[in-house]
DNA sequence: ACAATAGTGTCTCTTAGACAATATCGA
DNA sequence: TCGATATTGTCTAAGAGACACTATTGT
């Protein structure tokens, strides 16, 4: 009987320049070698727990980055998909700042605009897309965009990547009222956006029961 | 290396005595012979062009039914699920109305209250509870629960089965408003439903481009 | 006629968005 | 003081649920 080839792939995403980017990388080996890819790989059961556990272990060794969110997206098989045969991979996906991305010192690491990507080997485009309509839908009534901010933030900046994540502005009021009753983020007391010619802004952050106080070294993982 | 050990199983949900209920199968083998389980199986790479025809066969070949909706759930995986070894199930769920299964003529199968379910193999408990989660969430905003219902139905039956899948009741007005802007459902012509000591209800059909024209010999397959 | 449920109209309350007033910075 | 943006208050519109009224059947 033929074999089944089991696979993570992970679609790391933050923001850049108001735009969503997708994290790819350059594979380094057949098939497709040189050509862009999500950062994915087999799964080791005698070194992985369970396929979260290898998705995360993946995104480290691809690319030094521990999200602390890393959410199950869809499995995607078939017999087209691979070349090398019936494959099946499990796909996640990740929210981070780029300050994160740029800290973990891969510098192969490209981000692409997600929107109009093309050129993926696999079904690398449909995952992408998958994870693009999840990431928006729960934007819309979730504060999963938290997680493409860096540790403070005020509400303005929070704002902006709501827009850029949903592409069409959002009500002010309404916003700060849906933030406000996640019961989420905490002003930071004394702290303000300085420097701009206006009034400044409150800096918040994330309450420490919500917080991931995960450094680039941990390896704990949560889910939301 | 280790192998890794392929399935599907299948959540199959129908709706009986107003209640929600899990189609459930005695094990023929090991492990766990004799006791009852989700109904699933061996992905067959030669066979199966994905997981999700994978899902479909199983649940043909062990239940005889064949279901117009079928989508995947989550895949869940690890070394401790399943005492052969380090496994991975990618898992589907179904709704169908509970003339299907009986039609389906397969007398083993057994409907068992999916609320308070228990001593169930693997993690089989969780994969209910998370496709309950599931279920119950779509049927909050989408029209997913019609599926349970048979070829023709009354609205008041229709609310029935929401409010069987919410747990509690449903304003009458603006669940026909929901339904309407829906705008999936057609009143058959003169058809109603008689017999009761009361005014009676118009019958409902889906709109054709809705319908999945399945005979319990058909083998299409549509995620809605 | 009566009991019972189907189907519909309407009112109110909640919530989302528009608009606008006030606050506070650097230049 | 002025320009710019943060923050907050308030009004309005849209949608959800409560209530109640009419319709139609079998008994």
């Amino acid at each position: 009987m033929a074999e089944i080839i089991c696979t993570v792939d992970v679609v790391l995403l933050t923001l850049l320049d108001g735009q969503l980017r997708v994290a790819l990388l350059r594979r380094d080996h057949e098939p497709f070698p040189g050509v862009l890819a999500l950062p994915g790989g087999y799964i080791h059961p005698d070194q992985d727990g369970d396929t979260q556990v290898a998705a995360a272990r993946v995104l480290l060794e691809k690319t030094g980055i521990v999200s602390p969110y890393l959410e199950q997206l869809a499995t995607f098989s078939g017999r087209g998909r691979d070349p090398r045969g019936w494959s099946l991979s499990i796909c996640y996906y990740a929210l981070v700042p780029t300050e994160v991305i740029r800290l973990a010192g891969h510098p192969e690491v490209v981000l692409v605009p997600a929107d109009g990507i093309a050129g993926l080997p696999f079904d690398h485009q449909q995952i992408v897309a998958a994870a693009l309509e999840r990431v928006r839908n729960k934007s819309s009534y979730s504060s999963l965009p938290v997680y493409l901010c860096g540790d403070t933030f005020t509400l303005p900046q929070l704002q902006s990547v709501y827009e850029a994540l949903l592409g069409e502005p959002v009500n002010k009021v309404s916003f700060r009222r849906k933030i406000e009753e996640f019961d989420i983020l905490e002003p930071i007391e004394g702290a303000m956006e300085t420097g701009k010619a206006h009034r400044p802004a409150q800096l918040y952050r994330l309450k420490s029961r919500y917080r991931n106080r995960l450094s680039l070294t941990d390896r704990g993982l949560g889910t939301g």
